[in-house]
DNA sequence: GATAAACTATACGGTAACCATATAGTCAAC
DNA sequence: GTTGACTATATGGTTACCGTATAGTTTATC
């Protein structure tokens, strides 16, 4: 027996040699023994595991299915029949997979990239001031208020809003954004939107296209903007909104259609509403623009 | 209380309403009540919990680190001392990982495209006769090989090999092959291989040209080749290597400098040794080529 | 205003795929 | 022949839940 020993481990790996070359504890290999879905070609006499070199193979493929969140369960019994058929038709089946996540890692990027993008805007921005700006144009998906201004109102249509949101499947990096016709200036706490929207990247329009209804697809204009950052949440935002109008006469411009409300720093990255950072914007329709 | 309860049910998800939309078990939500990284906003003191649609972003930025496969402790640790700072900090780490789980994939799917192809040839492939065909130019990655033809021998110099493979990163789709000088055609069971290699695709070949040494890595030409392939493992192989050799003398050909063996269906569809397909190849330089 | 259907809550046990640790046997080398 | 590095099994713990049981609450209906 102990000669027997000897040669297998001239041409076999023990569980400790195998698991290294296969980048896994022993403990591992041990549970697969022991559930039966990947057991050493050899066990000597003395309880020993010993593993070839063409089960590196099947064990590299059992970590890739693995890596595809197949059960060790339905990783068994792919291995209990296997044949070149379900093989082919496993592979094809998780090709099918791969290329789905694929594709949702890409949207999770630039979902990524969108909210980093919003973050930083609100992590520089100068608070309680007056900034112009010339902005691209922008498309949301909206959908038109009449309710009151009361919190409950408006939660039951921001609820509304993002039901529709989900039932077309838009799943946007930016919170959700009110309007506010600008000949309707705020006058107190006590204002209610025209609209609720959710932003859209360039990615998220392009698929919307495909299944949203025109009608619901609005595009914010570009041009110039005159925008004002607030730190504080909600309380007395109908005194910049003032601030926004006041600057806008005072300075002889034509006010645009809406005003813009978004949030940019929110329960991400703050806790609580009262340290939200807002922004507000509203258009210039310079003499020099259409 | 009642009439408190009533105006939160219009304006704040039950956990049932809450999980339904984030496509979750009410459980899910319970169990991050529970280890304290996502609370309701209001608890009612019925007990009952309500959310508000501020923190479904919170709860979709939850989930997608958890696809992202971290842990919910680090995801409260996170959330506990959220901040700007930290949220872009975040957002660029996942970015990263994102991005190399996209490479990953891709190269999984160049794999298993790889894998179907050698498996559909195994599965149609006509076994026992001869059959004559075009190959083009391959990639491989080779060692020496000057040991013995016994087991022992053979299994150290292909675990020497694969640990050569996985020192240089390389995880090719294809199984280890063979090569034998066509020079010492082997006359029995006992027979020695020149050396062992490993094929390479396209994309395998692009990333070992940046790594690994040039002399390990060989073309095995494009051009006629004969082919056999056969069922029933490594016995008696030397059998259709004497074919192959007896086929090109007869038709007046001239034999290639090797012999090729590979294993086109192995453990991964077929248990046992005795139920592997191997295939031989061995080129013909007809006088109309170089 | 009573009752049933549909919800909510807590609690406890179970699951997958391991990991850590303890204890004991085995092997290889000096 | 003893030391150090391995091997084995066994048991309990972990994470992120899921299932089910039991009990209380709300809502719709008669």
């Amino acid at each position: 027996m102990n000669r027997y020993v000897k040669k297998i481990t001239h041409s076999h790996f023990t569980t400790g040699e195998f698991a290294k070359l296969c980048k896994v504890k022993k403990q591992t290999l041990f549970h697969y023994d022991d559930i039966g879905i990947f057991s050493p070609e050899i066990k000597a006499d003395n309880g020993y595991r010993y593993y070839s070199y063409n089960q590196l193979e099947v064990f590299a493929v059992i970590s890739m299915l693995k890596e595809l969140d197949m059960p060790l369960k339905d990783i068994k019994s792919y291995l209990d029949k296997r044949s070149p058929q379900a093989l082919v038709k496993l592979l094809e089946e998780q090709d099918k997979q791969v290329q789905k996540k694929i594709e949702e890692l890409e949207w999770l990027r630039s979902f990524i990239k969108t909210k980093s993008n919003i973050t930083k805007l609100g992590m520089f921005a100068q608070t309680g001031m007056i900034v112009m700006e010339k902005l691209e144009k922008e498309y949301m998906v909206v959908s038109a208020y009449s309710g009151s201004s009361t919190d409950k109102d408006i939660a039951a249509a921001v609820i509304k809003h993002l039901n529709y949101c989900h039932s077309q499947d838009i799943y946007s990096a930016y919170s959700i954004g009110g309007m506010i016709s600008s000949d309707k200036l705020p006058e107190s706490d006590d204002y209610a939107y025209d609209c609720f929207y959710t932003k859209l990247s360039r990615d998220d329009y392009a698929y919307c296209l495909k299944n949203t209804p025109h009608s619901n697809i609005t595009i914010k204009p570009a041009g110039q903007y005159a925008s004002i950052y607030r730190k504080g949440g909600y309380e007395n935002v109908h005194l910049d909104y003032l601030k926004l109008s006041n600057y806008v006469k005072k300075n002889g411009l034509t006010i645009g259609s809406y005003f813009y409300e978004d949030a940019v720093l929110d329960e991400l990255s703050m806790k609580g509403y009262d340290n939200y950072v807002l922004k507000l914007s509203v258009g210039i329709e310079s003499t020099l623009q259409l």
